[in-house]
DNA sequence: CGAACAGTTGATCAGGATCAACTCGAGTGG
DNA sequence: CCACTCGAGTTGATCCTGATCAACTGTTCG
C-alpha cells in the first residue's frame, strides 16, 4: 500500500519484517490527483499526513500579493507534511504531475513512532535531510548568484531523481516549469530563462519542454558549487 | 545540569519526573566558551551533541571565498546539532556571547529517544520548529525586500527572546552585530545599516550598540509582514 | 596611544526586476 | 479544418534595489 515510502525509509534504517508491515499499514487510504492540483493548503486542518506515493509535487508558501515561494520539490516516497502530526500547517503543497497520495492518520504515525524506535529513527532522518536541503537553499538564496543558484538546484534535482530511479541515463522528465524554478530560487521568470539559456549555450544542461538533459555533469556541479555531501546519500549507519 | 534545555522541552511536552531525570542526565559535561568562539565546525566529527545552556550563538555555513551564510540564531535551551546524532555535520556554530555548552553523548540521546517516546516527541517538535523558521527565512530571502526582511527578522528575534525570558519590557541585549544580520539575510553590511536607520527614523525599532529597543511593535510587525503563527508558541498539545 | 572593530556616509556600479510584446505548440470548439 | 485560446518560453528596453568601494567616526580595550 505504501511501497515507495517504505523503500525510501529503508535507505536510512533497517527494519524487521514486522516493522515493515507496520509501515505498510500506515497508509489508510489512497487518492489520485491530477497535475496542478492542491494537495493541501496552508492553515487547513486534517488528521492525516500525506505521503507522495507516485508523481512529483512541491511545497510552497503564498504571499498576500499572490506571489509565492516554493520550499521544496518532492519525489515518490516523500512525506509531505510530517509537520502536521505535531502542530499546525503553515505551507501548501501542489502537484506537478498526476500523483498518487497516501493518507496516513496522524495518530497511527505517532503510535508507530512510539512503539518502534527504528521507525522513528527513519522518520527523523528523512526530516533531517529536509532541513539539510533547506539550509543549502538558504546559502544559495543568500549568497549565490542566479547562475550558481540555478545550476545548484539542477544538480540537486538530478541527484534526487537519480536516487529515486527517475533518471534514464543523462535525461529525465522534468515537470517543473521555468516559473517553478524562479519561484523556488527567488528569481524572476525572465532572468531564470536567460540563465538557462546561458547554461545551455555553455553545453552544461538542456531543459526544454518537460525534459532535462545533463550534457556536462562535472561542469554543472562546478557552476553550482555543488557538493552532494549534504544529501547524505544512502548512508544507513547513523 | 541541563536546566534551560529541560525547560525548553517542557514547553512542548509534559514529562514525568522520571523522564525529566533522564533529560537532566543527558548532559555529561559542561564547557564554557568566550564570545566569538567556534562551538563546532563544519565536517568536524564528534560523538557529542551540543546544548546551548546559556548565552547566544548562531549556526552558519562558510563559502570558499570567505563569505558566510548564517542559518539560525540560538537562545539558551536550544540544541545546536541534533543532526549529528544521525549523520554528518555540514554547518558550523559560533558564540555571540560567552556561553555555557552542555555535551550530550549521541548514544545517550538516541537511547533516551528510543526508551522514552515523550522525549522523542519533544525533540521532534524542537526540530520541526527549526524547520518552520528555515521556511520563513526562505520566503524572506526569496521574495521580500531588504526592508521587510530585516523587520521580519527583528520581530522573530524579539518573539524568541521574549519566550526565552530575555526581554526586559521593550528592550533586550542584542549581541548580533549588523554584519551578523547582513550575513543571515543575504544582504551587505552597508545596506543593512541604511535600512536599520530607516526603521529607526520611522520610530519602529532602535538597534544601537548591543541593545535593541522596540518602539512600535505593531508597526514593526506590519513592516515585516510578521505573523508569529509559524513559531507555534507554547502549544503543548500535538 | 594605537589597534581593532562596529557603525556610518557618499559615490558608483551591476545583477536582476519589471514591463511589454511576440513566438510557438497543444488543445478545443465551432 | 480553421480560428481561438491559453500556457510556456523568449526577446528587448528600461529601471531600481541593493552591492561594492572607499573613506571616516566613535568606542573599547590592551
Amino acid at each position: 500500500m505504501s511501497g515507495r515510502f517504505l523503500a525510501n525509509l529503508l535507505k536510512y534504517v533497517e527494519l524487521s519484517a514486522a516493522e515493515q508491515e507496520v509501515v505498510e499499514g500506515l497508509v489508510a487510504q489512497r487518492r489520485s490527483l491530477p497535475a496542478g492540483a492542491e494537495v493541501f493548503r496552508e492553515g487547513e486542518a486534517s488528521s492525516d499526513c500525506r505521503l507522495l506515493l507516485d508523481g512529483q509535487a512541491f511545497r510552497h508558501k503564498n504571499l498576500s500579493d499572490g506571489r509565492r515561494q516554493i520550499l521544496s520539490f518532492h519525489v515518490p516516497g516523500d512525506l509531505l507534511d510530517l509537520q502536521r502530526a505535531f502542530q499546525g500547517m503553515e505551507y501548501s503543497a501542489t502537484t506537478l504531475t498526476p500523483c498518487e497520495i497516501g493518507l496516513a492518520p496522524r495518530t497511527a504515525l505517532l503510535a508507530a513512532m512510539g512503539a518502534h524506535p527504528k521507525i522513528a529513527h527513519g522518520l527523523w532522518r528523512l526530516s533531517l535531510m529536509e532541513s539539510a536541503i533547506y539550509r543549502e537553499w538558504m546559502v544559495g538564496m543568500g549568497r549565490r548568484t542566479a547562475y550558481a543558484r540555478i545550476a545548484h538546484l539542477l544538480c540537486e534535482q538530478v541527484t534526487r531523481l537519480k536516487t529515486a530511479g527517475l533518471m534514464q541515463g543523462e535525461r529525465a522528465r522534468f515537470p517543473a516549469t521555468q516559473a517553478h524554478l524562479a519561484d523556488s530560487l527567488g528569481l524572476s521568470v525572465v532572468h531564470t530563462n536567460r540563465v538557462l539559456q546561458a547554461l545551455r549555450a555553455e553545453g552544461l544542461v538542456e531543459l526544454r519542454g518537460r525534459e532535462l538533459v545533463v550534457l556536462d555533469w562535472k561542469g554543472l556541479c562546478a557552476a553550482g558549487e555543488f557538493d552532494s555531501a549534504y544529501l547524505n546519500l544512502g548512508r544507513r549507519a547513523a
